[in-house]
RNA sequence: GGAAAGUUGGCCGAGUGGUUUAAGGCGGCAGUCUUGAAAACUGUUGAGGUGAAAGCCUCCGGGGGUUCGAAUCCCUCACUUUCCGCCA
């Protein structure tokens, strides 16, 4: 969430950034710096009331030891008379930050300056494209045909045992699955990242923590008995690694990987866009998350989207980088880029990585900190970014490696399939 | 799943109703001494709110209660450890 300070301090900047994204905000500012101009007189008269109430107990205690019994009850009724304004305020003060907090929750970020304008998809920049996108012939099929005939993909025995959105990978589709796993990993320890297993059922703090709790609650699968969230990305075990944490300026940055299985309801998506691998309920992800100080976050997200690429170009597939313009943008991201690999066989293409800062939004909400030069405390800014998630990757790669019906294994993946062609 | 014991500052750890304004130690930082370092000694050392500042307020796992006053007593929840049971 933002700060009352900045919405304080720059309001009418606030707000017009704020229009980049379609909200309006105006009015909820005002209404917040309001509540918060009340919490502060609130505040402080229930200070001054306890700091009374303090000092009469204090001499309580000093009379009871000097057996001065009636000096004492004289005291207690003192603190009586003080009990019904404090319970008052008390009570007002609860209210006055719950309704502040419930507001303050629902602005979103602030898109930084380099966000394009726009309401939709339609509108996102396309920064860079790469690679080349091959001549399939009129034999081509799509990934779902091509791994049935592979048998390396078994959707329906998928919903045999679970349901739609949990497919079955076999033989070499699931070593090509682990192949991809290790590859990515290795990319990213390569650069400087470090490897981590986190859970992957999380507690509702940490579901809170990146935001993901309360808003978005229907699109985690839930184990109500013990109230664990599935993870829908490693950025939510992994970023609460330093929920509460005061780093030293010294332990700046930090930059960690994990792969995790991700689980997603995904409810009201249908038609096109789930068939085969194109939207899952749990798919595979390695995902790349850092910690920085503010003045570095731009520089961080630049060598991020820099290093996605170079694993993307290694595998030699068709893509394209995205500006995602203001109405397209996630709720708590300052700015996001896009990655997709062009499906040459649907002839569209398929979103596999999404790198974003997050600037302090998510840090304040976490409170992940660290000290400035200076001793200060001071919010760290976050950044995460999926390098890369399996499922459309694999698409992507079956549909536009294929060659006489059988598919050919980029050369950087065959140390790690152990194979060069699935036939 | 059953039983017991725990949860105090960066860490260890004292503290069972009133100078706790959280002892003491370790670690960190600064200083003295030293060519430099170590050792020793001295000082300092959490987070949040409010305020120009001094100060004041909150925080001893979370929540609630008793009391003039709670780290301390009561209720409740969570977690940790140990033993038993089950188990990859």
């Amino acid at each position: 969430m933002l700060t009352l300070k900045a919405l304080r301090e720059n309001t009418d900047e606030i707000v017009r950034k704020l229009a980049k994204k379609g909200y309006q905000a105006g009015e909820d500012i005002k209404v917040i710096l309001n509540l918060d101009d009340e919490r502060k007189k609130i505040q402080q008269e229930l200070d001054n009331l306890k700091a009374e109430q303090n000092k009469l107990a204090a001499q309580i205690g000093a009379f009871m030891k000097q057996g001065q019994r009636e000096e004492a009850e004289k005291a207690k009724t003192a603190v009586a008379a003080l009990k019904d304004r404090t319970a008052e305020l008390t009570a007002k003060a609860e209210e006055n930050i719950k309704a502040l907090e419930g507001r303050l929750v629902l602005l979103p970020n602030t898109p930084c300056e380099l966000v394009p304008e726009g309401r939709t998809a339609e509108d996102n920049v396309v920064v860079k494209q790469g690679g080349v996108i091959p001549e399939l012939g009129p034999d081509a099929l799509p990934h779902w045909d091509l791994a049935k005939k592979l048998d390396i993909i078994d959707f329906d025995l998928g919903v045999k045992i679970t349901g739609a959105g949990f497919p079955v990978y076999k033989g070499k589709g699931a070593k090509l699955q682990r192949a991809l796993i290790n590859f990515f990993l290795d990319c990213n320890a390569k650069a400087g990242y470090l490897e981590v297993e986190p859970p992957v059922m999380v507690n509702e703090a940490s579901g809170f923590g990146t935001g993901q709790l309360p808003d978005k609650e229907g699109q985690m699968y839930y184990a109500g008995l013990d109230k664990f969230y599935m993870v829908p990305t490693a950025e939510v075990p992994v970023t609460n690694i330093f929920r509460d944490v005061i780093l030293q300026s010294s332990q700046l940055p930090q930059k960690l990987t994990a792969y995790t299985p991700c689980f997603r309801r995904e409810a009201g998506s249908y038609g096109k866009d789930v068939r085969g691998l194109n939207r899952l309920h749990q798919f595979d992800k390695v995902e790349i998350v850092r910690i920085e100080k503010p003045e570095n976050s731009y520089a961080a997200l630049d060598e991020m989207v820099a290093h996605v690429e170079s694993i993307v170009n290694k595998l030699g597939l068709p893509y394209r980088i995205l500006r995602l313009c203001g109405g397209d943008m996630s709720f708590t991201s300052a700015i996001t880029y896009d990655f997709e690999l062009y499906s040459t066989a649907q002839q569209r293409w398929l979103e596999i990585s999404s790198v974003s800062n997050f600037e302090s939004y998510q840090a304040n909400r976490l409170k992940c900190r660290y000290k400035d030069s200076e001793g200060k405390t001071q919010l760290c800014h976050t950044l995460n970014g999926s390098s890369l998630a399996l499922p459309r990757v694999v698409a992507a790669l079956l549909e536009n490696c294929q060659k006489d019906g059988k598919v050919i294994i980029p050369e950087a993946l065959r140390p790690y399939t152990g194979f060069d062609v699935i036939d």
